[in-house]
Formats: C-alpha cells, sequence, structure tokens
DNA sequence: TTCCTTCCTGAACAGTGTTCAGGTTAGTAT
DNA sequence: ATACTAACCTGAACACTGTTCAGGAAGGAA
C-alpha cells in the first residue's frame, strides 16, 4: 500500500483498511499517512479535511449494500433492505457509527435513507419518509451498540456470559412496519 | 462560577453551563477549567477523565426528564414517556448527541429505556425491552438530527427555507405502539 | 499545634487536525 | 528534446487536545 505516489481513491482505500486494523477511534490522519509512506500533510491535497474522508468512507460503506429483489410484498422488501443495511454496517468495523457521524452532519449517506423510502409502497409520502427515517434510525442505533460491545468484549471485558440479546435486531422494523400496514389500511 | 474552591457538583454545573455556551465539540476540559479558575489538572481530582464528566452530564440530561403520570392507556403513557425524554434532550444544547455517546459507551443513561420500558404493559417482557430499545433509538436519532440542524442553521447556512419537517417526531414511536398493540393481540 | 483530608498548581508529555511555502514527479504539447 | 503544467508530496510549524504527577496550600478536627 505504499510505493511513490497515489490517487484519492487510494487514500480511501487504505482508509477502509486502517479502519478495520484500528477501529474508528485510532483512525488518525497521521496513522493513515504513515500507511501510505507519507506525510500527513500529504493527505490534504487528496481531501480537504478528515471529515469530508470520513463522509466518503460512510458512503463507500452504505453502498456496499446491494439494493434487494422485489418480494411478494412492499413489506418485505423494505425488511430485506433494512437488514442488508444492517449486514453492511457490521461488515465494517465502526461502521454504523461513522455512518451516524456523517448523517449527523448532515454529509452524505442518503442513500441509505432513499432506498427505504422507495420501498414503502403507500401512497402517503410524507408517512414513509417517516416510516424510513424511523427504521433508519432504528437500525444505525442498533448496529453502533452492537459494535461497541463488541469492541469492549474483545478487550477483556468479561461480564458477556450472556451475549445473545441479537434477535432484538428485526424486531423494532417489523413493528413499525405492522404499524404502518395498520395505519394505512384505515 | 468562580472563587477559591468547589465541589464535584460545581464542576458539573460549569460542565451544563459551558456545554449550553459553546455546543459539545467545544466543551473542553481548558475550557472548563478556566470557567471554574482552575487549572485543567484540578479537575482530574473531581473526575477521572473527561468520559466519566461526560457521563454525569449525560445522566443529568436523561434525568431532567420526570416520570409521566399513567395515563388512559399504556400506549399513551408510553408515548408521553418518550415524549418526556425527547423534551429533557431538546432542553440541553447537543443533548442527544451526548447521550448517545454515552450510551454507546456502556455508562449511565440505563434510566431512560429503563422509564420506557416499564411503562410497556405487555406480557412478553422481552419483546417489550425490543420496543422499548427501538423507541430509544428513535428518539435519540431523530433529536441528534434536529439539533445539529438547529447549529448548522446558526451557522450562517441559508439553504433552510424550508424547515418544518418536525411532525415526524412522533410519528415513528406511533407506529411502534400500534404495530406492538397488533402483534399481542394475536 | 499537629494532622489529615480535600483541593489545587505548574509544568510537562504525547498526541491531534491543519496550514503553507516550496520542491519533485509525471505527462503533454511544441 | 524542451518547455510547460498539472498532480502530488515534503518539512516544519501552529494551535490545540486529554492526561499525569510531584508537590504545595487551605480547612477542619484532635
Amino acid at each position: 500500500m505504499n510505493a511513490s505516489r497515489h490517487s484519492k481513491s487510494d487514500v480511501l482505500q487504505a482508509a477502509m483498511k486502517l479502519l478495520d486494523e484500528v477501529g474508528l477511534p485510532d483512525l488518525t490522519m497521521r496513522k493513515l499517512a504513515a500507511s501510505l509512506d507519507v506525510q500527513p500533510s500529504a493527505l490534504y491535497w487528496h481531501f480537504a479535511n478528515k471529515q469530508t474522508l470520513l463522509a466518503e468512507v460512510s458512503n463507500t460503506i452504505v453502498n456496499f449494500a446491494k439494493p434487494v429483489p422485489s418480494s411478494s410484498s412492499w413489506q418485505d422488501t423494505t425488511l430485506q433492505t433494512a437488514l442488508a443495511l444492517r449486514d453492511a454496517l457490521l461488515a465494517f468495523r465502526d461502521g454504523a457509527e461513522v455512518v451516524s457521524s456523517t448523517l449527523a452532519l448532515g454529509l452524505g449517506a442518503e442513500n441509505a435513507l432513499a432506498a427505504i423510502e422507495a420501498s414503502i409502497e403507500i401512497s402517503d409520502r410524507d408517512l414513509a419518509r417517516a416510516a424510513a427515517q424511523s427504521i433508519l434510525f432504528l437500525v444505525l442505533g442498533q448496529v453502533w451498540h452492537e459494535q461497541q460491545r463488541m469492541q469492549a468484549n474483545s478487550l477483556g471485558v468479561v461480564d458477556n456470559l450472556i451475549t445473545a440479546e441479537s434477535p432484538n435486531l428485526g424486531i423494532g422494523i417489523q413493528l413499525i412496519l405492522q404499524g404502518l400496514t395498520e395505519k394505512v389500511k384505515a
């Protein structure tokens, strides 16, 4: 990952690799530069600042979730879309925190919301948008929590004899979908 | 807020005030110390580190939400509890981000989850817990998003001609409650 | 007055993101 | 081959950050 000169996507790729190796808190510009055999200041030719870099990392994570084929019901399609996003977040270390922060700052990660919203086939688009946003926050929150536990567990914290409360993951989404379906009926 | 010696709660109180004045990103140990006319190192007699301090800030925010009286239905009580939490988060600058981070790190903020969970009067407690967690994430995500927009707007970002998509706030929660009610019927 | 707990100083350490004037490299056109 | 121009990088510095630690001062109790 070194050897003379680098392109913008080289830097992005190195950032993804470093994220996987050391996690978000230790993903510093200096370490990233070192992994490319380059001075820290060199990174600022490719990216205006660290947040811009992280925004592109976030987009890479979100776009890792490929669109799901439409199922028998739109409810199922929405659920599958949300689960695909969940899997994408889980596929990268601290993925949920990266995406959450980027989303909060208003940079990128709109693809995730758009995909969920598009899958909700009801006529009231405001309601669809509100529901999609709810599902997004739910997935981000749950995965963030889970990934934080992963790190805590990997550092000798041993209080996790009961680690399996994971089935939570899909329940909240299904509750929202059920509520949506009922609300639209009326 | 100065004058010779300070207690632990003095420091906490000064931290809350400084948070309101400068926001979370500028809430540094040095500024906090300066606001108390004290050296930064003095703070470490009261708190082990910054995260511990922030955890207590977080708890202060969460406990600002007083328990709501029980309504006609538990669904309404749960909704009111969630809205009370929302109001507490909104009452402090960057409140949602402070609580989210603290919650993710596993320190404090369990009161919020407990209050919501206790209000859900169904026999399946695992389901109640999952639903409560979903509602919590939903409120945190939504308010975080909203507060970030507040700051962005106060800094000369002027693209907010249409600022009023706030009614989202309660919709997601109601969807979850409706879904819950249906699921329990069966 | 002695003693002990509580609270604080002053200085330093190791790290962070970021800026900037200037240099090198590579490719393209003349 | 030469000149030019864009892409990319160096090296050093700036202004911060959280945190540690040996030691000193203030206040109350014995």
